[in-house]
RNA sequence: GCCCCCGUAGCUCAACGGAUAGAGCGGCAGCCUUCGAAGCUGAAGAUGGAGGUUCGAUUCCUUCCGGGGGCACCA
């Protein structure tokens, strides 16, 4: 790509300068800017004007094949136009081959875990676990087109005290027909149940503690009662992927542990780290590790007083893992905000470990990827303690009850089935879109209609445009190949074909920045081009075949780069919708 | 008290140190005999306060104010 190769060529000549490319505001000012004569006129301490003169001559030499122009512009801009035959070949190379655009190869022959969705069994997902589900599985699609062997990992939180708690509720009120009628909400209730009551009988959460420590210890009851309560939760976990079109249901790439898994090596872990004097004995008995030298005022507790041990523990086996697992070069961690805490400790403890030879030595990059809470319209976090979480089922229903009918009428001919799936794909995407287009530290307020609008600035709008360039492609006959492209001389066909040239950059700085924004912005925009395009353009009524045959091949093209933006927000894109 | 996020238009959000701070929703004025109006066009409307670094700050630093989250026996 012309980016790519023209900060090659910059930094060969000027080894140390920082070397950035941008696109200028306005698409009259050029195809791409670049800003390093500033840091080089500092530097040299030269004016800028006569620097930026330098730079652009060594552009002018060193891509004269794909460079049209370079303009100083004040007050120091270095603005490239590209040649009309170099887009159209860069769109023509996209034509024949658009599911490989953008898949630079950047990450090939390394690993990457992306542990994402992590839900806990015996509640339901709501809508909280929406936004690392979708982060996640969107992130995980980021790092496959970009060549990484991704490993999807979904770690269950099955183990803890509160399983505890849940036996005690079940124990004291539970019901086996209930349970059998609709598992996860029965589960819950219990759940929130035991958190009311114990507010009047303290006892209640001393019996939770000790059903937690019978389980722990093998107790043949309780063991099958978790085992029951987590089968069930599995089972609809893996439904609620199969609605949500996410890649979290099985397969060769997907691992799915629970934090039961670890419970055999924790003894083992715990004594390593007591032994080699990263944790020792604290107030109260409870082990605990001190990581004031990584800045980290709160100690790590890793067993408690009464001998039972706690998810940092467990997430400390998993992670050590993980890091055998040969080639992962990155963890990546897709998990709220509100964990911040928990990671540093995590992370500061694999380097302790690290430290004392007790996990590989090139551990691979840890990474929290943090995002902002959803908050309920009165601005404060949903609890599912006190069960004003909104559901996630209940926010699909409701998407796809909106979307059906928007489908419906706009569509009068289809049948019932394609009205019913077609209002699937646009609702998943109105509550996709909505997360990932913004910036993922941010809280969000949840807001119905804000996450179903399935107009302006929306999943079904990209969805919309690219069924529209589809359209106008199937119509024209789109061709075998791109072939000669001629006559795209109209400034929106040129913004388009610009356009088209950033996809990969879009793609790649998601992986950089953590975030799925710069990928959504970008299709945004691209739509936008294309539907003042065709606003403007017509295609079909264009009586030179060489120059519609051109317009169809780019509007195809923008229609495929879409669809593929799309997928990797995981989006689906139909031919209509 | 300490730590992590966030304060941008009436509302919900953008802008990986760059050019005239972009959108959507809502409100106002227009565009369907022409490839799909889930669209397009036009006008109105914003960076919490004070310092600092920089040629240039919404972005980085300091401080204050405001909101959310967290701080060893929950996960």
């Amino acid at each position: 790509m012309f980016r790519d190769s023209l900060i090659a060529s910059m930094r060969k000549r000027w080894p140390d300068l920082h070397v950035e490319l941008s696109v200028p505001p306005d698409p009259s000012l050029g195809d791409y800017s670049l800003n390093a004569a500033f840091a080089l006129a500092k530097k040299e301490r030269r004016p800028v004007l006569q620097v930026a003169e330098v730079l652009a001559e060594a552009i002018r030499e060193d891509h004269a094949t794909c460079v049209k122009e370079v303009r100083i512009v004040p007050p120091g801009f270095v603005n490239i136009v590209l040649q009309e035959s170099y887009l159209q070949r860069k769109l023509s190379e996209a034509y024949r081959s658009p599911d490989r655009y953008g898949s630079s190869g950047a990450g090939k022959g390394r690993k990457v875990i992306v542990e994402y969705s992590s839900p806990n069994i015996a509640k339901s997902m709501h809508v909280g676990h929406l936004r690392s589900t979708i982060i996640g599985d969107a992130l995980a699609n980021v790092y496959d087109a970009l060549g990484y062997d991704v490993i999807r990992w979904n770690y269950i939180g099955d183990w803890g005290t509160q399983f505890g708690n849940l036996i005690a509720a079940y124990k004291k009120w539970g019901s086996e027909a209930e349970l059998e009628k609709d598992p996860v909400p029965y589960m819950e209730s219990l759940y929130v149940r035991f958190h009311a009551e114990k507010e009047q009988d303290p006892a209640l959460e001393d019996a939770g503690r000790e059903e937690f420590r019978k389980l722990e210890s093998g107790d043949s009851e309780n063991r099958k009662l978790w085992e029951r309560f987590r089968g069930l939760s599995l089972e609809r976990f893996s439904m609620m992927y199969g609605r949500l079109g996410v890649a979290l249901a099985g397969g060769d790439a997907v691992t799915t542990k629970g934090e039961s898994d670890y419970e055999d090596r924790l003894a083992g872990l715990v004594e390593e780290l007591s032994g080699n004097g990263i944790a020792a004995p604290g107030e109260g008995g409870a082990l605990v590790a001190d990581l004031s030298g990584f800045g980290i005022a709160t100690a790590a507790m890793l067993r408690k007083s009464d001998g039972a041990t706690v998810y940092l523990t467990r997430d400390l086996a998993s992670l050590r893992e993980r890091a055998t697992i040969a080639g992962v070069a990155k963890i990546l961690y897709v998990v709220a905000n509100q964990q911040a805490l928990h990671f540093e400790q995590l992370f500061a403890m694999a380097e302790l470990m690290k430290q004392k030879g007790l996990i590989r030595e090139n551990l691979p990059e840890l990474n929290h990827v943090k995002f902002g809470l959803v908050l309920g319209a009165d601005g404060k976090k949903f609890s599912t303690r006190e069960g004003n979480a909104v559901a996630l089922a209940d926010v699909l229903n409701e998407a796809e009850h909106r979307a059906e009918n928007v489908v419906h009428e706009k569509n009068p001919e289809l049948d019932e089935a394609r009205v019913h799936e077609t209002a699937h794909d646009v609702a998943l995407a109105a509550v996709k879109y909505n997360d990932l287009r913004q910036h993922p530290h941010s809280d969000i307020t949840f807001d119905w209609d804000a996450m179903l609008d399935l107009s302006g600035n929306s999943g079904p709008y990209l969805q919309y445009t690219h069924a529209r360039l589809a359209n106008i492609a199937a119509k024209a006959g789109a061709p075998e190949e791109a072939g000669e492209l001629t006559g795209l001389e109209h400034p929106a066909e040129r913004a388009l074909m610009s356009a088209l040239l950033d996809f990969p950059e879009a793609v790649a700085a998601c992986a950089r920045l953590s975030a799925l924004n710069p990928l959504a912005l970008y299709l945004y925009e691209l739509a936008g081009l294309a539907n003042r395009y065709y606003e403007q353009v017509r295609v079909m009524d264009e009586e030179d075949t060489a120059v519609r045959g051109a317009r169809v091949v780019l509007v195809a093209t923008v229609a495929a780069v879409l669809k593929r933006g799309l997928g990797i927000l995981g989006i689906r894109a139909p031919e209509r919708i």
